[in-house]
DNA sequence: GTTAGTTTGAAACAAACGTTTTAAACAAAA
DNA sequence: TTTTGTTTAAAACGTTTGTTTCAAACTAAC
């Protein structure tokens, strides 16, 4: 059965997003590497941005529902705070895994796309992301919060921006940290192990204290 | 006295390249708001990568002895290990926010140079900071790593990555969070507060404890 | 004041980009 | 088969990009 053009299009623009940003690939590149005409983008999506956002919805939507249905049940069972952060770390990355289907380079975009939209740069990016998933965000925001109940709500948003950025900036990097470790180590480790170390030191920084702030110059 | 044209070129550059990044970021907008002739960036520096290092120099030369002699001073006294990290976050984060001279969209820039020093979309940044800032990185590294002596070279390779993971990213999108932060919880907080809350964060990160690795699959 | 070297100004260049257009090929229903 | 709507193919369009060109303006030494 072969894929249709559509598809072969989204294939190919998330390996290249993923690699290369969205703003260094081309059209050109990516048609003629899914081997479809040019004008196939712009006629099924719009727009380049529409095909960015094709390329977002086909991972976030997935990850979205699996999220969801996880902090369900996540919510019932009684457990202690460093269990719940634990199991809700690796809730979401075992999630964002199972969606990029053990593919590292999926996981990659899929951080280079939270990063997107944090920047503003890709302004339409944000707000497409803001609009369609933010309620699932909020929700696995305030499921962290709930285990973490001695912070107020505004030193918790700086802390669990520090995890987000944590997050994105190791898997956005894992392939040219993976070989830099490889090169000066000698020691080849695959994507969950890293992931694995990742949501150790997620729920110890979660469960940091809060100090004073005393100006620092 | 008026500014050379090519200072006045760094000057409007860095301020656009930490804003729009640096492939949308044209030298037509650079040398416009400059006021100087477009020629001028091709005759003082070359090309855009060329200016795009200057503007990284500018920056890094600075920083790089200022580390270097906040390192070498921190070493002498003895202290326990937990004063001695946040020393040496602090010491970073007050370095770099003392060549910014307290501009928060100069800290921003920074970050961004470091983030693109890991993708491989600006090749030629990375290796020309690794060739020109890899000793004093790696410096700074192994005196953090002389105080997290429980861990072995690789663990602590990904653990120090995911702390830098961490100012990057916060760094690079202070402006953006700030805003949200003030949007939602209505308290406007300044960068140095904010990176007091960040130095926490990695202390307590650094210090936390290694567990066994175990699939997450 | 003249001259030699340096820097600028304005225009032009070639290449790459996203997008649009037009006709041809295709599919499915009448 | 004819017809109607959909998808593709190939070329072209209008911008924008980094870079180059070349004469004019400027600077500084003699």
């Amino acid at each position: 059965m072969k894929k249709t053009t559509v598809e072969r299009i989204l294939d190919v623009a998330e390996v290249e997003f993923g690699a290369h940003g969205f703003v260094e690939t081309s059209l050109r590149t990516i048609t003629s590497k899914a081997g479809v005409n040019l004008a196939a983008v712009n006629y099924h999506f719009g727009s380049k941005k529409g095909l960015i956002q094709a390329v977002t919805d086909r991972f976030f939507d997935p990850l979205s529902v699996g999220l969801k249905t996880q902090l369900q049940a996540a919510s019932t069972t009684q457990v202690s705070q460093h269990e719940a952060l634990t199991k809700l770390y690796e809730g979401l990355l075992r999630e964002a895994l199972r969606i990029a289907r053990g593919n590292p380079t999926r996981l990659i975009l899929l951080a280079r796309l939270i990063n997107s939209a944090y920047s503003q740069s890709q302004g339409h990016l944000r707000k497409h992301l803001t609009h369609q998933y933010g309620p699932v965000f909020m929700l696995f925001m305030q499921a962290i919060r709930s285990h973490m109940p001695t912070m107020d709500h505004e030193q918790f948003f700086w802390r669990f921006h520090q995890l987000l950025g944590m997050m994105v900036f190791t898997l956005s990097n894992s392939d040219a940290l993976m070989a830099i470790c490889e090169a000066e180590y000698h020691q080849q480790r695959a994507l969950p192990e890293i992931l694995q170390q990742l949501i150790t030191t997620l729920v110890s920084a979660s469960e940091a204290p809060v100090v004073a702030i005393d100006n620092l110059a």
